[in-house]
This record gives C-alpha cells, sequence and structure tokens, in this order.
DNA sequence: CGATTGACGTACG
DNA sequence: TCGTACGCCAATC
C-alpha cells in the first residue's frame, strides 16, 4: 500500500496540479519551472505516474505537455477518459489536441506567487 | 549494482 | 522549420 511520499518535488507537484482551477490546464514544464527545476519537467511525468497510487484524487488530466497535447491519456485506462474529463470541464479537445491551450493555460508562476 | 526507461523540454545542427 | 541529442532524477528491469 503507497504511503504519502512527502520527499519535496514530488509532493510539491501534487499540491499545484490540486490548485489548477476547473476549466483551467497547465503544463508540465510550468510546474517544474514552477518548483525550479525547468530541467526536471520529466520528474513531472513521473510524479503522475505515481499519483495514480496516490489516495488523494490528482487532477492529472489537467496537466498536459507544452504543446497542449494529451500525452498523458493512455494512462487513464480508456482513450477519451482524459479527453472526456476535461470536456466536462468546459475544455475543448480535439485529435488529443486541446483548443484554446494558451487561452485557458494556467501558469502557476503567474497566477501564483512564490512566497 | 549497472543499464534502461519515462505522462517533457530545451538546445543544437 | 524539422529532426536529433541531451539533461534531469527516480523507479524498474
Amino acid at each position: 500500500m503507497p504511503e504519502y511520499n512527502n520527499d519535496t518535488f514530488f509532493d510539491m507537484v501534487y499540491q499545484v496540479v490540486r490548485l489548477i482551477p476547473k476549466g483551467r490546464v497547465t503544463s508540465y514544464g510550468a510546474i517544474a519551472k514552477y518548483l525550479g527545476a525547468s530541467r526536471s519537467s520529466r520528474m513531472v511525468g513521473w510524479a503522475m505516474n505515481n499519483a495514480h497510487t496516490l489516495q488523494d484524487p490528482v487532477p492529472a488530466h489537467r496537466v498536459v505537455n507544452r504543446n497542449g497535447l494529451l500525452t498523458g491519456k493512455a494512462h487513464f485506462g480508456a482513450p477519451d477518459a482524459m479527453k472526456n474529463l476535461l470536456e466536462k470541464e468546459g475544455i475543448s479537445v480535439k485529435e488529443d489536441q486541446i483548443l484554446d491551450f494558451k487561452k485557458i493555460f494556467w501558469d502557476p508562476t503567474e497566477e501564483l506567487e512564490i512566497t
């Protein structure tokens, strides 16, 4: 059974992802950059992978790559699970590509201030 | 314990 | 503009 790995980076990723407002999305790199590890964007993806095992829900469907492409949709079980969740929040998705991505993009480095 | 992989992104040619 | 190479760190093989 998975425990709460409050190491730092991973847990911070989970927290930021949970802070993503409904109907908004962000990118792995944006989160990594917010954490001060812009070059560790891959770890954000790994965090999401581990997030699947967490007890607390993590809206990983609101996290996409820099292109606004649903690269992680394959990890949701169903091919359209991620797309369904996004559209359910009012986000338009076409061919695994988020429409108006630039518009609904939620940048933690701007929306959230580093305390 | 060494090599490979992974939900990415940037740099370089 | 497109394709390839590398970095980053942890988990898995």
